[in-house]
RNA sequence: CGCGGGAUGGAGCAGUCUGGCAGCUCGUCGGGCUCAUAACCCGAAGGUCGAAGGUUCAAAUCCUUCUCCCGCAACCA
């Protein structure tokens, strides 16, 4: 008995803070497609997704739901694999981060890089700049000082575990030098040399005191293991590294692909290897970082109302729909644009005209002219050989783009043959053939030809759209399994004649653009109005259910003495201009009574230049200087904002006073 | 001078590594066909390939400089 040889791919472990969006299913969609691809060849596939639970995003998301953590996650996986089973993402295995199996190794893990000596506490003696809440390392320091205020640095108390990333930086940037293809796309690779590999490690913090949801640190409990051993171990606790029976890891490891998001790929190609080489174990063979969708108005956000709802396009246009434009619409790799209209073209172009409509067409000639019944084909001209060749010769090229993850390269070549058959039906004009009983048999042979190129099409289309081919399989008479297999794609004839088509409904209806984008503005702007509302309630009322609360802790007390040092006055924007490479910060010159400073505000992304200039705002007059991007900042502007910073609120007094006013 | 990516007919992209008539999809216009989901097939219009300079018999492609966009990093007293 042969071993079939073994493919084992991951998605990254998805952050269940909120809904997934249509970006994870990109992502998700690109992993399932390339397992069922290699499932289709000929390989045992392991297919891994999941989801890290940890950390104080997920931590405070729950406490604003008034629920546990645990809780708040159950629900948000519950409804990810919901999203998996609508879209046919097929895994293996779902590792959470907060399963038994894996916190267990995460403990393990980090105990033997302790034990080892990867792993060690650090006290941070002299490196801490308080002001600038900032650890620095001794390499940072700038004349033993703090590199950014230029004050001495002090102690702190805070302990942490760390990493020692630093140690094995030159095997690393060896290590990605000899292999090419570690980092996919290449581009990226040189990306992680330049910015962070070249100029040198720091050794990485891998606990905290602070967070209390996470793995605790067994030998040291009061230390939580902060995401990185937590989160990157999935990849083979999931596999039972480790543990009792580690039958899969011995199986699968190292892992042929993990498919990540640009945005990760550092922590992929420079964190994870360092620990599996830490850990002595191989390295996966390759990580490739796909780009991102984005939208037309720029990044997806709830209040902009662009968010992309899978569940909704999925249950609207159908899975395998969403599955071909996501896989089609760009090259995997770099960035593209998702909107609608691009969404509905394709569907309506590709789908429905081209490989929709030629199934049709197919069968219901050989319903109408053979009563159904597939027909022998009689001798093949040129013509034929040639649609013949390019249908049988077309595997090949599908597994060369498919094995490079070039999704769209693949398919493109697959619609060629559908545009190909398309023609063919105009240059043989079987409605012709049909008119004379004498040209009967080569009607048959025309009607086989495209009966038989549609059963290549289906199976090669397979692991893109895993519903479709069935469908199709139904209408042009395809039963048996050996007619499904990627093998029977190599050979012209699978289709057995004799076999009885049968139309059904259309495969993708065609969508009326115009009606269907009307529709989606529409529900988008409900969705707008809903969020706006759900923020204006927040604000109003301080809780109106278990809904969205803002937490609120109380710092530890101070002193009317303490406040007393606090000089608060108004203050009113002369002028006001960006500070220049910095896209957070605004310069405003502040006339105070008989003087006039100048401030710098990380508030560019929420107030513009002209805007600013004329307000009264509440100014923190006697805060120290501070020099930010090469201006010198005199004070503080007062603003209020939340908890991830999306919102910002300026604080301007209420009604007219003159600048120069103590608040207090 | 932080790092990287990008700029190609109305829209979205390929081609750039390895120079050799500028290509694809959608849209527009004209024609054909009637088997089909008003679908399909053929044809046409439309681009000085972001700007300038250079190398070459020949540049979208190689070199230099510049402009604009997008990420990452930095910045939020």
């Amino acid at each position: 008995m042969s071993e079939k040889p073994k493919f084992y791919i991951t998605t990254p472990i998805y952050y269940p803070s909120d809904n997934l969006h249509i970006g994870h299913s990109y992502c998700s969609t690109a992993a399932d497609t390339m397992a069922r691809f290699k499932k289709q060849t000929g390989y045992d596939v392991f297919f891994l997704t999941g989801t890290d639970e940890h950390g104080q995003k997920i931590e405070r998301k729950a406490a604003e739901a008034g629920v546990t953590p645990q809780a708040y996650v159950d629900k948000i996986v519950a409804g990810i694999k919901d999203l998996w089973k609508l879209m046919d993402v097929e895994y293996d295995d779902f590792i959470r981060t907060t399963d038994e199996r894996h916190v267990k190794s995460v403990q393990k893990i980090f105990r033997k890089l302790h034990d080892q000596g990867d792993i060690y506490k650090s006290e941070y003696e002299g490196l801490y700049c308080t002001p600038c809440e900032s650890f620095w390392t001794e390499l940072q320091l700038k004349d033993g000082c703090c590199p950014d205020c230029g004050r001495p640095v002090e102690k702190t108390r805070e302990e942490s575990y760390f990493f020692r990333l630093s140690k094995y930086q030159d095997w690393m940037i060896n290590y990605i030098k000899e292999h090419p293809d570690f980092i996919q796309p290449a581009s990226r690779a040189t990306e992680m040399l330049n910015n962070f590999l070249i100029p040198g490690l720091q050794d990485l913090c891998v606990s905290r005191t602070t967070i209390k949801w996470g793995i605790p640190v067994d030998f040291d409990p009061k230390h939580t293991v902060y995401v990185w051993i937590d989160a990157l171990t999935n990849y083979i606790n999931a596999l039972g590294y480790g543990s009792d029976d580690d039958s899969l890891y011995q199986k699968y490891w190292p892992a042929d692909i993990h498919l990540v998001g640009k945005e990760i790929v550092r922590f992929h190609t420079i964190i994870w290897p360092i620990m599996l080489h830490a850990l002595g174990l191989p390295l996966p063979k390759q990580v490739f970082g796909h780009g991102w969708l984005v939208m037309g108005g720029g990044k997806m956000s709830k209040s902009k109302g662009n968010v992309v709802d899978p569940v909704k396009l999925c249950e609207r246009y159908s899975s395998d729909a969403v599955r071909y434009f996501l896989m089609r619409e760009m090259p995997f790799g770099s960035d593209g644009e998702f909107s609608n209209e691009a969404l509905i073209r394709r569907i309506n172009s590709d789908l429905a005209n081209d490989l929709g409509n030629l199934v049709s067409r197919s069968v219901a000639m050989n319903e109408k002219y053979f009563g159904g019944l597939v027909q022998a084909p009689a001798e093949y001209n040129e013509l034929d050989q040639k649609l013949i060749d390019l249908a049988t010769g077309l595997w090949e090229k599908v597994e060369k783009s498919m094995n490079a993850l070039q999704f769209s390269g693949a398919l493109v070549e697959i619609w060629k043959l559908i545009g190909e058959c398309n023609k063919y039906i105009d240059l043989t004009m079987p409605w012709v053939l049909a008119k004379n009983e004498a040209d009967r048999p080569r009607l048959g042979t025309v009607l086989y030809v495209l009966l038989e190129c549609a059963r290549i099409v289906a199976v090669l289309i397979a692991p893109t759209m895993p519903r479709t081919p069935e469908r199709i399989f139904a209408q042009i008479g395809v039963t048996d399994a050996e007619q499904k297999t990627w093998e029977s794609t190599k050979t012209f004839g699978g289709l057995k004649p004799g076999s009885l088509v049968k139309k059904g409904e259309a495969l993708f209806p065609r969508i009326d653009m115009a009606k269907e984008l009307e529709l989606l503005e529409a529900e988008r702007l409900a969705a707008v109005a809903e969020a706006e509302k759900k923020a204006a309630g927040k604000e109003e009322l301080p809780a109106p259910k278990d809904e969205e609360k803002t937490v609120f802790t109380q710092k530890d007390l101070c002193q009317f003495d303490d406040f007393e040092k606090i000089q608060l006055v108004v203050a009113k924007v002369l002028k006001c201009e960006k500070v220049p490479k910095a896209d957070k910060l605004l310069m405003s010159t502040l006339k105070v009574g008989d003087t006039e400073r100048v401030v710098v505000s990380g508030i560019a992304k929420f107030y513009t230049p002209e805007e600013m200039v004329g307000k009264k705002v509440v100014l923190l007059a006697n805060l120290a200087p501070r020099k930010i991007r090469g201006v010198e900042s005199h004070g503080m502007l007062l603003c209020a904002a939340n908890a991830d910073e999306s919102k910002l609120s300026l604080l301007t007094v209420d009604s007219d006073i003159e600048d120069g006013c103590e608040i207090g």
